[in-house]
DNA sequence: GCTCATGTTCCCCT
DNA sequence: CAGGGGAACATGAG
């Protein structure tokens, strides 16, 4: 699930459930606790009260009343769920509790991860180089990135220190909308072309955000991930290629190669 | 049994 | 050095 519009979701829960509240106590297993355990992530993180969270790409910043931040990263199958019910769920990693209910982290395939940080300033120990939030993006911004770019399409828009927060169904649904192939060196695209991409992300992340999920609803393409699958807009037989890594789902007649 | 899965990291190759 | 391919991580779904 989680590519940007998951995570603004994820951030809206954290905002809802936790943010003023006071932590009475933290459970955790160690698969996740990135650098620290669940011993010290309770003795910390008890009675602090939490701050309003952040979100820059898929990750998830949680500050606190002290110098302490919570930082969340959800994989391939994170997500938050909140209960009255202090019993676990088979897939809960963390569970923070407060006086009105408890906001567990869940993550089947434990790919996620959870990062205790002294302090702000130990941010991109964590995280890692990240760039710009692709939704707050401004389009004069990306065009300047843009500009430096000479690799395929879609192993730029994927790499998470060019453009932070975009993943492969988002990718395949910006480029689908763009009539741009997932291959196609950057350095080729036209100025229009690269108008319609910026473009073509906006409304990919747009219309998945009220949702707050990937694939959005409304995103035809993002619901068509199978064989024989057709092209919403002329009907042909979609492709399925593996690039940057990933399974790549184009139109060879929108998205042509050249 | 087999293949594939929304992310990231690391190693190897070009 | 930059970029791409592939494997690995762990677990479930089809």
């Amino acid at each position: 699930m989680p590519e940007l519009p998951d995570v603004e979701g994820f951030r809206q829960t954290f905002a809802r459930r936790a943010r003023g509240k006071r932590v009475t106590g933290v459970w955790s297993d160690r698969s996740e606790l990135r650098n620290t355990n669940p011993t010290r992530l309770d003795r910390e993180l008890r009675d602090r009260v939490f701050d309003e969270p952040r979100r820059h790409g898929k990750w998830l910043i949680c500050p606190t009343d002290a110098p302490l931040v919570l930082v969340l990263h959800f994989g391939m199958t994170g997500e938050l769920a909140w209960t009255s019910a202090r019993k676990g769920h088979r897939h809960d990693r963390m569970i923070l509790q407060f006086a009105d209910g408890n906001l567990h982290f869940r993550d089947m395939r434990k790919l996620g991860g959870v990062w205790l940080l002294a302090q702000e300033r130990d941010l991109e120990g964590a995280t890692g180089p990240l760039g710009p939030d692709a939704w707050r993006l401004q389009h004069a911004e990306f065009l300047e990135r843009l500009g430096t770019q000479r690799r395929g399409a879609k192993a730029a828009l994927m790499d998470q220190s060019f453009l932070a927060g975009l993943g492969n169904l988002t990718v395949d649904a910006t480029l689908w909308r763009a009539r741009i192939h997932p291959r196609r060196d950057l350095r080729s695209l036209s100025p229009r072309e690269r108008e319609t991409l910026f473009d073509a992300m906006k409304t990919v992340l747009r219309d998945s955000l009220p949702s707050r999920r990937v694939p959005a609803r409304a995103d035809l393409l993002t619901l068509s991930r199978r064989a024989g699958a057709q092209c919403p807009r002329c009907s042909r037989i979609l492709q399925r290629a593996t690039v940057a890594g990933r399974t790549t789902w184009f139109c060879p007649h929108c998205q042509p190669r050249s």
